[in-house]
DNA sequence: ATATTTTAGTTTATAATATAAACTAGTTTA
DNA sequence: TAAACTAGTTTATATTATAAACTAAAATAT
């Protein structure tokens, strides 16, 4: 009857840097930092699990001398989102 | 940008007994437990988060010989499923 | 020039949570 | 009357989320 959630998704912080980078082409850790209104070192561990899924593209650059770390979300992460979605569905709608 | 999620609602367990508890008059334990496929100490333990919540009323009685647990939502429990469930609309819809 | 603060993170420790395993108390069945 | 089942609860463990502490370099102030 309820199908199971992915974990890696029924967690408030990755599930809000999953929907942001829905919404954008690709967001750098600072965007999505403030955007999610999340601490560093939290957001550094959820961005590393969604990574390790490989929901998420991680690219370290730096922009001019300062270190720039920049997310997309890949289709891997898109397909799973939307299964999230529609699971979920099952349980919020009466 | 995102409203945090309730974190009593925000766990897959607790939120199907939720669900399935709005779409019911009442419901027993062993019907709960078989409608979310839980195991029994899980379920005794998150029944008793959302009771102390105040999210369900909990009543321990007898059905001959054997003891019977009926759990009901409560309004609180319904209206704080209804605001967890616009807060999660924030992160889901595209 | 150099001390102080800020930026952009990572690592580590702690607190909270979910879950399973073990247990209880009584009931039904063999 | 012993074994298995019902309807749970309690306790232990593993996982998770989160915050605190830390790093390294850059920008700013003195």
């Amino acid at each position: 009857m309820f199908k199971d959630l992915d974990p890696l998704l029924h967690a408030q912080l990755r599930l809000a840097v999953m929907s942001l980078l829905l919404s954008v082409e690709s967001a750098d850790f600072t965007f999505i930092r403030e955007k999610t209104n999340s601490t560093a070192g939290n957001l550094s561990v959820q961005l590393d699990k969604l990574s390790e899924a490989g929901y998420i593209s991680v690219e370290k650059t730096f922009k001019g001398k300062k270190p720039l770390t920049t997310c997309k979300v890949t289709k891997k992460g898109i397909k799973a989102f939307e299964e999230y979605v529609t699971a979920l569905k099952q349980y919020i709608q009466k």
